[in-house]
DNA sequence: CTGTTAGCGCATTCAC
DNA sequence: GTGAATGCGCTAACAG
């Protein structure tokens, strides 16, 4: 055999003398054959240079993979720009490269799920693709779905409990019926342009997190007797300082001045302590803030930043749990507020 | 044909009364058959929910698979924590999203490239993997390779001038033929711990980076007429703050306390920055201070950052691009300095 | 332009 | 324990 042309099962069971079946069986189902046999044939393969069974073959002949398309919600830009993805990312990982399969990132931007899906185990979705044609065809899939931060149908999913986290954290940052409340919302409406809200319940993805965070915001602002005007919501399209930024401006500039901000994530509830401190209003005095998703940023800011604390790498790495063991139950993990010093 | 199996290129040739290769054509050969009869086929395919041929036997039988692994340095908790890896991934990703190629995360810390390395069209490597072992599999392979940040014989490689920019940057710092200069280098050693690293020439890792740096450092020192003491060069195995502030501080408190801090990393020398203002030094009269990277951080720090801006996006879209145009030759991008307010 | 056929490399049956 | 045969789903070559 030529030296270059590498080994198949084949070819090298004819080289060592034995049936293709015994050298499958040597690689993959030790119980078929004797433990010394089985060294042998190992030590020879060793030897000869043929570092077992070729994958894509043998997937295409079992139908398992050992891939997991990890869908994130938008381009992969985001996902290493965003801390709390990327946390979410490494649970993944941990937990993906502990049970040796391989993990694909997969934009939230693509157009079809197709393109993988021959050669994918199954999908972990990160929150709601920006697609959001991708959502109709993970539902409709017949690979395995586990979906984190969303719903789809009765796949297995894992979030923490969005609604009461934010009604929680907005109760911390409400203290009077006068309160002059404003709504910084992460990804209320399918736009990739920050703008204003004003039709609350008629939302592109009801099963979003941000209408959970909003619903328990909403339920603070009447527990406390507060109202919320309609023109106080704001969408803004990804969770970074540049669409907060205009968010937040919009809100500190309007009339009457807000003394609570609402935020659906630490970043943007950074940037409002950034644009706050620049127009010389005082912390928590003039304006009190609260963010969502306790990033360690959040803890060094000046001041240090009230907000409710997810452990993303664990939704991570429970994603992950829930699609090894074939789970198909909705599953959430505990949030805590952290007592910062803007509200 | 019963509406749960899944078509296959056959099944659906038999329904719409073609043959299996017309089918095959109508989807990969455009050219092979009529553009009416083309369109035809797949608006049938398409009714009855055929989305193509299967892409695990597809790629099996043409040996293409697009897709590729980026062998990352480290785990993943790595890539999605250290900022200039970030800009890299973002880099890679884009183009080859553009090129409708997939990304299949791997970890620098697996032991063997065998695992993939049947169901991947090829490598980018991204800087030394930490299982060296990794290195010689890559050497060996037939598939595509590229490295970024460090070299494997003469296979497609791309990074900056590190030595010329070592230099550069080291020149600005030293000033005199007394300064006493301390070097933070980063993985000098193929070790876990942050160490002095005694022994400058007897490197694990000869093509590194960081061997290069401090080539060129040491050409600057020399052409400073300076002198470097031979326990003043640190190894930090990560670069982050954990492992650097260990060695800033074993290099604070040494005697005499050096002057110039030649730091191979920004979040390195960041690090520094913040340990000097602990101890009440002043930075550039006590110390001065230069870093390498220019990640977006160390401009906003106080003082902000002396340091070589590199741009590691870009260095992630050429290795991209490196792979699909299957180049193999080595390529260098441009870097530049920014002079900041550390020295 | 169309249809037939022989593999891509493997795992699983079934008889021996 | 072994070896031959079948097919996972597809593409390329070739004949028509």
């Amino acid at each position: 055999m030529s030296v270059n042309k590498p080994w198949t099962l084949k070819s090298i069971a004819k080289e060592l003398g034995v049936s293709n079946a015994t050298v499958s069986n040597a690689f993959n189902r030790p119980d078929q054959l004797s433990e010394k046999r089985r060294n042998e044939i190992l030590a020879s393969c060793k030897k000869l240079g043929y570092s077992g069974p070729n994958k894509a073959a043998q997937s295409l002949r079992k139908g398992k993979f050992n891939i997991v398309a990890l869908v994130l919600p938008d381009s992969v830009e985001y996902m290493v720009t965003d801390p709390v993805a990327s946390k979410f990312v490494k649970g993944v990982a941990s937990v993906l490269e502990k049970n040796n399969v391989n993990l694909l990132l997969f934009s939230g931007t693509s157009d079809n799920i197709n393109s993988v899906s021959d050669f994918v185990d199954g999908f972990i979705c990160y929150g709601s693709p920006r697609n959001t044609e991708l959502i109709e065809q993970l539902r409709v899939t017949n690979k395995k779905v586990v979906t984190a931060d969303f719903d789809i149908d009765r796949k297995a999913s894992i979030s923490i409990d969005d609604e009461n986290a934010a009604f929680d954290i907005a109760k911390l940052a409400i203290r009077s019926s006068d309160d002059n409340i404003a709504i910084l919302g992460l990804r209320l409406l399918n736009s990739d342009v920050t703008c204003r809200v004003y039709d609350a319940p008629n939302f592109d993805i009801h099963c979003s997190i941000a209408h959970q965070r909003l619903i328990g915001y909403q339920r603070a602002i009447n527990d406390a007797k507060a109202t919320l005007q309609d023109d106080r919501v704001w969408n803004i399209p990804e969770s970074n300082h540049h669409f907060a930024a205009i968010a937040v401006k919009e809100a500190l500039t309007s009339i009457p001045r807000p003394n609570v901000l609402l935020c659906m994530s630490d970043l943007i509830a950074l940037s409002a302590l950034q644009e706050i401190s620049a127009l010389g209003l005082n912390i928590p005095n003039d304006i009190r803030v609260v963010g969502f998703d306790g990033i360690d940023e959040a803890q060094r800011s000046t001041p240090p930043l009230t907000t409710v604390h997810q452990n993303s790498e664990e939704k991570g790495s429970k994603a992950a749990e829930l699609f090894i063991t074939k789970a198909n139950h909705a599953e959430q993990i505990p949030y805590h507020l952290i007592q910062g010093k803007t509200c």
